[in-house]
DNA sequence: ATAAATACTTATCATACATCAATGCACACG
DNA sequence: CGTGTGCATTGATGTATGATAAGTATTTAT
């Protein structure tokens, strides 16, 4: 096997060993999709944390009028899941898809609770992703509360310039929960304003 | 000690005996707020994780322009705590205000840690409550994403029917991200369409 | 290389919601 | 009692963003 990524990430925020490490990837999968290739979809049961290694993943809800709301960007070193549907066995409201050809750990969500039981700091290590989580869901109601497009955009490029880079401004834009046309106006406003990028 | 509430909260969550029920007890300090008093304030740390006996609590936040937005209502039998502040130690950006005379258990953050170590279900227990509150705020964002005025008004009554009776219109409207006005106006239009409540 | 599909921009018009201002309550309190 | 204060309603008006459509640019496929 050859996570470095998932390698890095664990030995830098759980105090484990070597022997500890291998034990948790190896009862890990690793695969590879492609572009436009689905990892999840609506009212399936989402049974992993995706972890990934290489590439980009969204995930995302579709509404009766067929359109399309991104909840979240996972970029590499990231992890992804539906928490709702993993944790509760409920079936998902969202799909997560590959935006780039991609390399993802698949980590089973039974694995997860093991892990607690066996390695002492894995609890720990948990809590803190699952913090983070709040954190980053909070901090976006309250943008979502607060700001108008323009603003809602500015902190896009200031918490997400690589992916900027990555995606389609369609995407970015229901990301931000405005229209692909709303978003060209803003940036448009802002190079008038001789703002770069 | 009286915490009637919590009591039942943590027994029916989690499978420890009486003993350890008051173990947590003892180590909660049970405080009463008036109405309008408050138990957090922005740019303070948030050490405490609060639970609602009786009363009921808001958190929200203040943009420069003085306007509010309500992240969360906490009424009897609800947990509220700013996670980013209290978990990373860092200054709130939130506000945590009683909107009625209320009754709170204190439960100290430290202690919670300490609690994962000492009583094994507790973990479990917080995980469950940590997925909750993802699932929470994931449903939250996708709403605000997604759903116009009317709507995230319907949603809202169907979740918190009972908040709705307890709490001034302009704060539901700030719970939704509209203004005062414009609840109002979609009020009435259901009353025309002989709606009720 | 060319065609086809997809993404981005621009323009026009429509609309949901905000803002501002006035009014009407209801309830508290001297 | 009147008077004040907070909240809800209403109307007039403004504005940001949505919807639609068309044109241009860019990417992808053949």
């Amino acid at each position: 096997m050859n996570e470095t990524n998932l390698k890095t990430f664990l030995t830098s925020n759980l105090n484990i060993d070597e022997a500890e490490i291998s034990s948790i990837t190896e009862n890990c999968t690793v695969r590879k999709f492609k572009k436009n290739e689905y990892l999840l979809r609506k009212n399936e049961y989402c049974k992993h944390t995706f972890f990934v290694e290489k590439g980009l993943l969204r995930q995302y809800s579709i509404d009766d009028k067929g359109k399309e709301y991104i909840l979240s960007f996972a970029p590499e070193n990231w992890l992804v899941t539906d928490r709702e549907s993993s944790y509760f066995n409920k079936p998902s409201a969202y799909f997560i898809e590959a935006l780039e050809d991609s390399q993802v750990v698949l980590i089973d969500e039974t694995f997860v609770q093991l892990l607690s039981k066996t390695i002492p700091n894995f609890t720990d290590f948990n809590n803190i992703l699952l913090h983070n989580h709040i954190r980053h869901l909070q901090n976006r109601i309250n943008l979502l509360l607060s700001a108008v497009a323009l603003d809602r955009y500015l902190e896009f490029i200031r918490m997400y310039p690589d992916i900027l880079l990555r995606v389609p401004q369609t995407m970015v834009a229901s990301y931000l929960g405005i229209t692909p046309e709303s978003l060209s106006r803003v940036r448009r406003e802002l190079a008038n304003k001789n703002f770069k990028q």
